[in-house]
DNA sequence: ACGAAACGAGACTGAACCGTATCGAAATCC
DNA sequence: GGATTTCGATACGGTTCAGTCTCGTTTCGT
């Protein structure tokens, strides 16, 4: 992709570098906003792509965004923040629940991630996040942050709230509960490369709260 | 560690290589097997390390295991059939299922997962595979194949057997059962670096029997 | 108009690594 | 003992890439 990337006309870059004194508008040409988009998605291409920081390559990533490497070096010090800032920049917001009915909100959040996960961009860098924690512990620190705990809070608050209502058993951990209903949709796209048809969260939630089992000591 | 290899006296060396003529020993020296097993090994601990094969380098590989390259060279012709070698050769034996009933049977098989998941070498194997199945298709295929497939056939078993015998819901899938009984621990592991207490896989068990839920339509 | 900074392109140095080849020593068969 | 193959070690040419720097050009503020 070498299209010639242009700015709209006045190119109103409200923020478009990473780190910029927070006082007036530097003098020379701003950074340019289009090219800033182009290196993030180029990065999120490539890293679902590669499966790994190791396999992606700096020149790859200026070459598919069409924009020279000063261009990346001006803005991330290395590869690390240029994926985080990646992953940060992808991020979706999370649906709105209603809040009338727990089983409801549950399907709504899990497929939230279903969606999420369809997308290839998005399925490849939780894979390759997952693999680089080890050598990247600070990108895994940034993944939890902005990625995990937005929807582990989230689902918690659901969660909690059914318990409340007694909707929800009040014997069972809140933590257990979640690993539960959203454990399973990310094990068959990851393990297995299935596809997730859209009834699929209704029913894991369905399942989940009435159990496999037959015989029920509570009944 | 450089420390000197030295195989046992006669060396029995039934499998050495990888792909060797069926006939009659050949008539050299014979090839070692415990610099074989010195290379599987460093190979698991480095793709552990480095969460991808991009990552990995048959020079390091060499060093860690005291071998020099030519000795790897003339086993394997890739990093990703070595990866596979080394995959293979670290797989573990299934716990044997005494039957009586399906819900110690299922305890039993997570955790032998959790066992499993425990050591880091093969949960960083794990993580790693993950994210390089796009780049190694093979790799995939065979983790498949020797890994997932043998402890999901065992599981169905299980599943099976406790649908057939009254224990188990017989409208609920065998694939969706296995599901939520076995991922949960999977993405504690992998997501969120949690450990894995021993109740963990009876409480999962349990939960899922039971359901999370406060009422049931078949009561 | 003029200076300042960013732009795409690419040259450049140095490091890491691949895969092959070569070395002398060791292990095995005939 | 001689032929043969593997051993660890290391040298070798070739490729890829990081990160810096230098072009000439473009886009801003003044």
């Amino acid at each position: 992709m070498t299209t010639p990337l242009t700015d709209p006309a006045p190119a109103d870059d409200g923020a478009p570098g990473t780190s910029r004194v927070p006082g007036a508008r530097p003098r020379g040409r701003p950074r340019s906003a289009v090219a800033e988009r182009a290196i993030l998605d180029a990065t999120m291409r490539l890293v679902a792509e590669q499966g790994s920081l190791a396999g992606l390559s700096i020149e790859a990533v200026a070459q598919e965004a069409g924009v020279g490497k000063a261009t990346i070096y001006r803005r991330w010090p290395n590869k690390e923040a240029l994926v985080i800032a990646a992953l940060e920049a992808a991020e979706q917001p999370l649906p709105a629940l209603p809040g009338d009915n727990v089983r409801d909100d549950l399907v709504l959040l899990l497929d939230a991630m279903r969606v999420n996960l369809i997308d290839a961009r998005a399925e490849g860098l939780l894979s390759a996040v997952l693999g680089q924690v080890k050598q990247h512990p600070e990108l895994g620190r940034r993944y939890h942050e902005v990625v995990i705990e937005k929807r582990r809070d989230a689902m918690r608050d659901v969660l909690r709230r059914g318990i409340a209502s007694g909707e929800l058993r009040d014997d069972v951990s809140i933590e257990l509960m979640k690993d539960l209903l959203a454990a399973p949709m990310l094990t068959r796209k990851l393990m297995q490369e299935l596809d997730l048809p859209p009834e699929l969260p209704a029913l894991i939630v369905d399942t989940v709260l009435a159990g496999i089992g037959t015989d029920r000591p509570q009944c």
